[in-house]
DNA sequence: GCCGTAACGGTTGAC
DNA sequence: TTGTCAACCGTTACG
């Protein structure tokens, strides 16, 4: 979409496109400044973003010690995966009485699925209904399963269910947690200092953009992108120093320059 | 004045 | 191709 290009401007005269997350450097800097012990509401006023935003994204920091928005849009991962689909099929087979609740609890009990994802009865209903009972040639058809596009046979663990190519990089909701904060605090700190640039990629292209790997969740990381603000949006002045250009497109460059207050919206629409 | 959070209007992407 | 749905977003307002 090439909405958005402009935005709105909130309360604090900073710019937010609506339903969309604020830029990753924006959020890495609110995390940045709460560990420098800035209090949220002075991150509110400097970053010119709305204190509950600010405390949204500290509380979600503290959960899953990950700056990075959840995803958006989307469905729920089916659970009846081919690899499930097949071994309902094998337990009626082995036992026609047996009972969808069974089967479920075989399904935990042979670690084919775990509790996350384990379907439900009335869904192991509706597969020995729709999809074994007329069966009959010991094969399921590709076609059958439920899911079009899950093409990977289950395994124990719980598959990536969510794209991995959402332009936020956004962990899927029933991944394992991404290592906690208090366990490893400095891991998510931003590793650089305003007297010392941060790394980048050399490349980045708006296609990398949308290529965050599913796990990485490291500031550096994170920083190896350019955030996603489109490129009509990215900062008009050309940049001094290239090997800034990530986080100097995001930010507001004045400000590691100077001690003032960014004067501008931290990431301009326009 | 600060903080947490519900409500709201919006975007997104799988189905 | 289009519509629906359910996830997410940040802002605002309230307590």
């Amino acid at each position: 979409m090439e909405q958005s290009t402009f935005g709105e401007v909130n309360q604090l005269g900073g710019v937010f496109v609506n339903g969309r997350p604020l830029p990753n450097a924006i959020r890495l800097r609110i995390v940045e400044l709460a560990q420098l012990g800035v209090r949220p509401c002075d991150i509110s006023r400097q970053l010119r973003v709305s204190h509950g935003c600010v405390s949204k994204i500290l509380a979600r920091y503290n959960e899953t010690g990950s700056i990075l928005p959840g995803a958006i849009g989307g469905s729920k991962p089916r659970v009846t995966t081919p690899n499930v689909v097949k071994h309902i099929k094998m337990y009626k087979e082995r036992d026609p009485g047996i009972f969808a609740w069974e089967i479920r609890d075989k399904l935990l009990a042979d670690g084919v699925c775990d509790k996350y994802n384990v379907p439900s009865v009335s869904s192991i209903s509706r597969i020995l209904r729709n999809k074994i009972g007329n069966g009959g040639n010991g094969q399921v058809p590709p076609q059958a399963y439920e899911n079009k596009n899950q093409i990977m046979p289950q395994t124990a663990a719980p598959a990536p269910i969510y794209n991995q190519f959402y332009p936020y990089s956004c962990p899927a909701p029933s991944m394992p947690p991404v290592p906690s904060p208090q366990m490893h605090p400095q891991a998510h700190l931003p590793q650089f200092t305003p007297s010392k640039p941060p790394p980048v990629s050399s490349c980045v292209t708006p296609c990398m953009m949308r290529a965050w790997a599913a796990s990485s969740h490291s500031v550096n990381d994170i920083l190896g992108f350019r955030s996603p603000v489109p490129q009509s949006m990215a900062q008009p002045a050309p940049m001094q120093h290239e090997n800034m250009s990530s986080i100097g497109q995001n930010y507001n460059m004045n400000y590691y320059h100077s001690m003032k207050p960014p004067m501008s919206p931290m990431y301009l629409q326009s």
